[in-house]
DNA sequence: AAAGTGTTCAACTAAATGGTTTTATAGTTG
DNA sequence: CAACTATAAAACCATTTAGTTGAACACTTT
């Protein structure tokens, strides 16, 4: 686990250059829902198709997504997270920062406590994605 | 705490633009064992004191690093780490990934883990600093 | 006051990013 | 086969970023 902190730069730079975005944020956070079409990604964000594509273009090379074909229907492509990036990102932090100070055990009462504010949360979301 | 990840968008933008970067991460881990000036942190890095500064520059826009001028020598800038906003960073993507998986205990774990190779991860990282 | 050191600023170049429009490809369905 | 739809790719433009060099400023020390 800590060689892929130490060896896993080029992806790490890639991981936090595409969360540098808040479109690419709400992709993400759409996607933790379920799986989409770049289609269904597109739709609700202001931008031309292409624009969208490329973005997801961005996540892809990040290794924050991946395209799998429908079986059912071979032109559509699904986006699914891949949460293996993340979660390399989240160590990075989580490394330092665990020597900075010993928030950790407050990282952890806050994540046990978000669970529990997690429908103001979504709604909250919802309403600013107009 | 909700409020801070939903508000704070450029924030975060900046948080993890400023983190999408190999030399600025290096810094700020060095900035994570003491305060340095800007002279000290730009002393061994291969680039000019100005695009050390410039790099500085984007942590300080970013919330991630603050400057303090040091009381027994005023001209010289004390760099020393805000967490604050690291804290957000690691807030956004706990958030999300908690949804997705419940690796969090495996987190909390290799945290724990990490503590006792923390030794052997500072070796690695001075050896690939050259 | 002069010299030295740490920091800042300005101007410039090269490359990357975020977006556009248009054109092409590929699979599905009538 | 033709029409439709989802995705991909190309060309282009504006802005930002990463780096350089060189000059200016500020504070300390002699």
């Amino acid at each position: 686990m800590v060689e892929q902190i130490l060896t896993a730069d080029g992806r790490l730079d890639r991981a936090f250059a595409a969360l540098a975005d808040g479109t690419r944020r709400d992709m993400l956070a759409r996607l933790r829902q379920g799986s989409l079409s770049i289609s269904e990604l597109a739709a609700p964000v202001p931008m031309s198709f292409a624009g969208v594509a490329k973005h997801v273009d961005v996540l892809e090379r990040a290794g924050l997504v991946r395209k799998v074909r429908s079986p059912e229907d071979g032109r559509v492509l699904r986006l699914e997270l891949e949460d293996a990036t993340l979660r390399e990102a989240a160590e990075w932090i989580a490394y330092h920062r665990a020597f900075w100070d010993d928030k950790l055990e407050q990282l952890k009462a806050f994540m046990e406590a978000e669970e529990t504010d997690a429908a103001v949360h979504r709604k909250n979301r919802k309403k600013n994605q107009s």
